[in-house]
DNA sequence: TTGTACGCGTTATCAT
DNA sequence: ATGATAACGCGTACAA
């Protein structure tokens, strides 16, 4: 006989000639209750196949133990280790995340963000979208002053977090490095400088460039989204142009389009990197694949996952009335391959 | 003056001096309720600040538009794709995903699923750990009849669908490839054939192995979780044969173990394909950059996640009492690139 | 240590 | 077309 009401803890209860606030607080643990009640009531629960009903406790307790994610894409490498950091964080210490994908479009961002908050998530984490101007679709969580906590393409409010690398110090050192091996005419593929990330890559880039008396050159500067396409069509502008106007180096904000250009490069016949010397950024698997093997930023997506989430959790823990603001910056390391080395190589 | 209450339907009631229940058939524009008072609660809704309570809404109504997804890890590029697909296909029928790994370990997957459950989720997404042995853990699930779907690493159960593909027949072709390129000594790496994925990929290559009258050789067949190390130390496997023992084609179960067979190889002086030809599954980003381009087997994540979800959610819409059990196979293509083309690149 | 009684915010039912 | 009321399952202040 299928009943189809669900087992609650009045069932338990009433099984047991006790009272369901006993139940409750048995099923707890709550230590005021009778070691041996807590085993009746446990052995119960078992018996009758009980399974708490997270959001009838939800809707009385006013937490959710759960914790919206919110990002521009699921499908990229760094991005799925940010998330497998940030799940087994969560995990760890009782949380779940509800995922939500903007497609770097600020007005899906905007309404995912507004589901996660009728979700009642107990705290947000978010990268934003490609082209998101401002915060207002935030606004619910500031005033119900639910922790957000931005991770990676950040934005500066002064109540909550952040999590970042020094995107604008690893794009100095690989521009440096560059320059050290003799590169002069340094290209720079970017994305939009409305995220921190490609703003402070570029400004690095620049930086590097001034410090070494470099010209900043108008034409070596390209912005796109950094697709696989836009790596090709780099490559495809780069062969336009005359053979003394086209770059010695080329330092990629993202290694997916490092990694098109230089195949497409390669195919038409450029040496790399005695033509061409390539740098990109995230030591994406395929920077270790391709040939010569592609000189880049490692940064842990895995670390900037349980970070943030980490993070959350502690506000939650602690007065989130009263919480610090502050900005996180992980470490991050220059990987130098073979892509990068002109000297090295050309000696051989 | 802070007040920290919620803004309730109640509030709004109040505000227009209506009922709630008028507000809440409002708020969800049922057409019963008059056009203009719909207008006046969006109107008075907007202005309070008002945000709908979900799990109020949940306990109520029995449902929650929440789709738990269990997978064994996050940071696959498979994932990933199959994540970012789901996600896709949810959004767009206003439902939300819950998100675990299960990190290939049974006992998480047994935890995560009884969270799940007691988030009360819509329906259950999920690709069974490596070592997975029953499903007992998804019984809850059954009881209630709350809709499983299971995809990629799939378990028979005649109440849920399954997604896959047809790992047996890709294996097959892309071994019969192999053979067609002269091959006769074909290694395989596998994973662990308790999962569907491994043993048909494992079926498909021993059966053109036979169809071939080529010999199944123990010493061929070496099983592993396919990761970088894993190819790694296949690699060192094959180059501790005897030179003639080594295998004259490599069939992996995957491409990151692939790739890693083959650069290590390379490293030792093996020629890819004249020496060993190579073949791998998953069309991962790596195969395509990896030189030779890796032959693999392509089939789209995305198309998994969404097909999985549409099912589901097409079940939740319909009489999920009566659903009719099936099993969804996707179709897949066999990649052909330089890495496993012998004779061709030999002709040169 | 346990029980009573109420409320969390919403929706379903029945009535008007 | 709208209102009154109960109920979803749980947690907690207060009482015993």
């Amino acid at each position: 006989m299928p009943e189809n009401r669900e087992v609650t803890i009045y069932d338990i209860a009433k099984h047991l000639n006790i009272s369901a606030a006993t139940v409750s607080r048995g099923l707890k643990n709550n230590p005021m209750i009778n070691k041996n009640t807590r085993k009746k009531i446990a052995d119960a629960a078992k018996q009758l196949g009980y399974q708490s009903n997270t959001f009838a406790s939800s809707l009385r307790s006013k937490h959710t133990h759960t914790l919206g994610v919110l990002v521009p894409r699921l499908n990229s490498y760094f991005m799925s280790s940010v998330l497998a950091g940030m799940e087994n964080a969560a995990n760890r210490h009782g949380y779940n995340l509800i995922i939500a994908q903007s497609l770097e479009d600020a007005e899906k961002e905007k309404l995912n963000a507004e589901t996660m908050f009728n979700k009642r998530v107990d705290g947000l984490l978010i990268s934003l979208s490609y082209n998101t101007q401002h915060i207002n679709h935030l606004e619910p969580f500031f005033k119900r002053k639910i922790p957000v906590v931005f991770f990676d393409r950040v934005y500066p409010h002064n109540e909550s977090t952040s999590i970042v690398i020094n995107n604008y110090g690893a794009a100095y050192n690989i521009t440096q490095h560059l320059i050290e091996q003799g590169c002069r005419r340094i290209m720079h593929l970017g994305g939009n400088v409305l995220r921190n990330v490609y703003k402070d890559r570029l400004d690095g880039y620049r930086q590097a460039l001034n410090d070494n008396r470099l010209p900043v050159i108008q034409q070596l500067y390209l912005t796109s989204n950094l697709s696989e396409q836009a790596g090709i069509e780099a490559a495809r502008y780069i062969l336009d142009m005359a053979p003394d106007d086209r770059p010695d180096a080329v330092f990629s904000a993202n290694d997916t389009a490092a990694v098109y250009c230089m195949l497409t490069l390669k195919a038409a016949g450029i040496r790399i990197p005695e033509d061409i010397a390539f740098a990109g950024f995230n030591n994406d698997p395929i920077s270790k694949v391709i040939e010569p093997n592609l000189t880049t930023v490692d940064y842990s997506g895995d670390t900037v996952g349980n970070t943030a989430v980490t993070n959350l959790i502690n506000h939650l823990k602690g007065d989130s009335n009263l919480y610090i603001t502050n900005s996180i910056t992980l470490r991050s390391d220059l990987v130098i391959r073979a892509s990068s080395l002109k000297k090295q190589i050309a000696r051989n």
